[in-house]
DNA sequence: CTTTACTCGACTAAAACAATCGGGTATTAT
DNA sequence: ATAATACCCGATTGTTTTAGTCGAGTAAAG
């Protein structure tokens, strides 16, 4: 199995690239900088995500990322796939001989392991990603609200 | 995340294990030799599943490994979580602190793929295992007569 | 009192991973 | 032109994790 910080990278690369998307393209420096994520990785990253055809780069000044698609057609798998070797929890790879060329005991469990890790992965796109975040960010807000009109803090979470 | 080959030798151990624990205990060469894993490093995965209250040792001659609960009673999740550290998805391991102390914008979907992977480890049971593993070799029994009946082979697949 | 078989911690080799480096190329602005 | 920006790319490195070994020990059976 692998899912590996890099993964993780990309998918918060890619949530930030979606965040601010709107205006022309966004440069890994400033992605670098927001997220706390070195440069040097990033282009590592992007490099694959440009290959597997998730952002489109601009060269130069001005230049940067952009989205290649909607936000709502690409899903979290398909960037980890971009990224990391493919997901498969099983011994063998899918080739069905670790125990003397035989499918092992266990193999049908992997294999389903992987189809329900895969499924619930691309079932989530970098669209609700983006629009959860907004949500939180309300949410901070009404608190950071709530907070200045009760003084008295955490007592409102008693009512 | 952790899904390794440790944790897969552990199931399949265990499953072996169960398969044969009808009369007395097994010993860890038995399923060294039966499942080609190497004896020293069983010794290493049953100690702590024995720690975890999933095998009772009984040392001497005659001695062995036998299951200490029913194995409808065990979840994968169960062995897995003993010879493995906690599986967890997220990077911050539950801190929600990898940037800058709060939490990043992908916890909750690392979090969410935490559950779906032990919600599904979780609802398969040793017992599970062992009775896939009896309709397979039954399978098998019938592959192989069939394959006798009609020795034109693959063309039974066609009907 | 010898054999069997579990017990335990320390140790090592190999692989995977995270991250960096250095030298590119395309594009824009001056 | 040429300087500055920012992507491009392969090779390399240091670290961590994983897989697996070793050796010395203990309990029980016969
Ligand atoms: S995991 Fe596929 S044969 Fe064992
Ligand atoms: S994964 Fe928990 S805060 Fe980032």
């Amino acid at each position: 199995m692998r899912l590996t910080t890099k993964g993780r990278f990309a998918v918060t690369a890619m949530v930030d690239l979606a965040l601010r998307g709107g205006d022309g393209p966004v440069t890994l420096a400033g992605i670098s900088e927001r997220q706390r994520i070195s440069l040097s990785y990033l282009e590592q990253l992007f490099g694959k995500l440009r290959r597997h055809a998730l952002v489109e780069s601009v060269r130069g000044p001005g230049g940067g990322y952009c989205l290649a698609k909607d936000m709502h057609t690409v899903s979290v798998a398909d960037i980890i796939r971009a990224v990391d070797e493919p997901i498969d929890a099983t011994q063998c790879g899918g080739r069905e001989n670790c125990h003397d060329d035989h499918r092992c005991m266990t193999h049908d469990l992997w294999t389903k392991l992987n189809d329900k890790i895969y499924e619930y992965l691309a079932s989530v796109t970098l669209g609700d990603l983006v629009e959860s975040q907004h949500v939180k960010n309300i949410a901070v807000l009404q608190d950071k609200r709530e907070a200045a009109q009760t003084p008295a803090g955490k007592s409102a979470a008693y009512i």
